[in-house]
DNA sequence: TGAGAGTGTCGAAGCGCTTCGACGACCGGC
DNA sequence: GCCGGTCGTCGAAGCGCTTCGACACTCTCA
């Protein structure tokens, strides 16, 4: 609408008044009549006034925009990291921000690059590591900022995540109570454990621990993303545990593969063998038999990691850790 | 590194020139003698200095920062999406611009909130409709945008995809190579057509159109994404059509479903069924047996699509339609 | 009734950068 | 040895916004 850029000095001239009564309409920092408010309204929508991003940044030293920082690397979740990237944008825009997409391959050299040139006011990142190279950096910057997932030395941070111990715990829970004996648990491919990913990790750390709370016997292995890997390591599981009948499946990828290797092998889900899996509820949807599953609720940790760094932005003090409680869907399968 | 924020006019004293000069040693706009350069970025380095993004946005009226617009909508194929928003992000710092993200839920208004503003200087816009609302903005606006798909009316856009009427040809052409005389196009869900999305209908026409330049019988059919679905759809397949031989699927999140299915039915592939999947690569690899594809160079459009967006903030004129040529792989399932 | 306490608005000073015009220094040509 | 042309550098004028202090009013209450 309208010409060519529209600056405040126009709307102001067109309304009657100072700039700066103008921006405080705006920003509602000072009280101003309702008469001229409205004045100042109807001038902005009839000359169609976008107050200058690059202005309001360099008067107000806030960019409103947050930086998302996401891995994009070997056995990742991609399906998952979408919709924690989408989740977020949503949230952000709802704290009025804009979300600024940064990908790991440019390492720490972005995340300084973005913060110091006050290109964002704060960030938010992913997949983080146990060990990973941008926590020293993030505690140095003076941006806020959040990660999603853990550290190995979480202090001075503000992490949020699904508790995954106690996901994998649950899935043991269920199984136990449902009067299996005997079960597994397919991870992640061993390159995502060797990478020392906090989720994978503590997946199997709460799946063991279950164990032993619940009296039963059970096996944690990785599991590869290739279909003729998944049957392998699948018919090996079932040959070398005869009393197996309960599995655990924390691998988005290889879900419809280890369903598959079970039709192939002859083991009827959940009659001969039960299935739960923890990953997103479309996929466990989708699923032949649909899947029993604990959610990745990537909506609401994508919505907190956001209300958090807002609340950091505002100079207030947020709890170092969340964790969210995981959710377990019974379908078909078990 | 250094305190708090450095500006210019820091390093100009540091380094003992003015602050003129050290913005021409960083633009590059003016000749500066290499004894001053040096002298300048020695200073930089040394005070750790930033230029400020919003003041360098005020004056110079270029942000460096480009607009991704993604959908995020059912029916989605998410992971390809991902690579193509990664293969963008990577492609703009290139040409040392940032990606900021929009998800297409906040609609015309954020596409015209983000250019007005002067947040952005240009958009990339994904998975475009035949008939997209976004279109008739984009053509309004002064920032210049490249769209990853086709609409119905293309003319006055810049868009960037991969050929997939070549796409379904391409596989007739192999299926019929092998001898197949009856094949079928197993497509998106139903969903995904009704809402008139160009590469879906491409593909099919491509792949009708090849039947009869082969001379070899076909029908094309939607395909949904649940493992139950998908079963019906390939039993009553094979049911109607007995004399078929070949597969295609075009549809990602189906592909796994589809051998699935084929293997429950009792027809190997590709003995008794060969199978052609339209994917990206990791996916068909993954698959068992890994299947023949035609790949979705995500990586080359969205390296495409910045590059056409920056020729465009040049000021040069662009082609109005690129379209990227299939390239087959062929592996176990044909 | 006049001091004090709000209200509502204005003007101007920046925020940190780019860019334009100006200007000295130095060059070669005649 | 003087003139025009480069080359390298400087100073200053904005870019469009926020924010601070000031100021004119209007209330309120002693």
């Amino acid at each position: 609408m309208s010409g060519r850029t529209v600056t405040i000095a126009q709307v102001a001239k067109h309304a009657g008044v100072a700039v700066s009564t103008v921006s405080y309409v705006l920003s509602g920092k000072r009280t101003i009549s309702a008469d001229t408010r409205r004045r100042v309204l109807d001038s902005i929508s009839a000359l169609g006034y976008h107050p200058n991003a690059g202005a309001r940044a360099l008067a107000s030293k806030r960019s409103n925009v947050i930086a998302l920082v996401l891995p994009l690397r070997a056995g990742m979740h991609v399906p998952v990291l979408m919709r924690f990237a989408s989740s977020v944008v949503t949230a952000a825009r709802r704290y009025d921000h804009d979300v600024l997409l940064l990908t790991a391959d440019e390492g720490t050299e972005g995340i300084l690059r973005v913060a110091a040139s006050a290109l964002v006011d704060a960030l938010v990142l992913m997949d983080v590591e146990l060990d990973d190279r941008r926590v020293p950096l993030l505690r140095e910057l003076a941006e806020p900022s959040v990660l999603i997932g853990f550290p190995a030395e979480p202090a001075g941070l503000t992490c949020v995540d699904l508790d995954f111990a106690a996901a994998g715990a649950r899935c043991v829970e269920h199984l136990a109570e449902r009067g299996h004996e005997e079960i597994a648990l397919l991870g992640a491919p061993s390159v995502v454990y060797d990478r020392g990913t906090g989720f994978a990790t503590r997946t199997r750390e709460g799946f063991v621990a279950a164990l032993g709370d619940h009296g039963i016997k059970g096996v944690a292995l990785p599991c590869e993303e290739t279909f003729d890997e998944v049957y392998e390591t699948v018919r090996d599981l079932l040959l070398d545990h005869p009393g197996l009948s309960g599995l655990v499946v924390h691998n988005e990828a290889a879900v419809s593969h280890v369903l598959a290797a079970l039709r192939q092998l002859g083991r009827r889900v959940p009659h001969d063998v039960a299935v739960v899996a923890i990953c997103p509820d479309d996929v466990a949807e989708r699923a032949g038999p649909p899947l029993t599953s604990v959610l990745i609720p990537a909506e609401e940790v994508g919505r907190e990691a956001v209300r958090l760094v807002m609340e950091k932005l505002e100079g207030r003090t947020v709890p170092d850790a969340t964790l969210l409680t995981p959710l377990l869907a019974v379908r078909a399968s078990t």
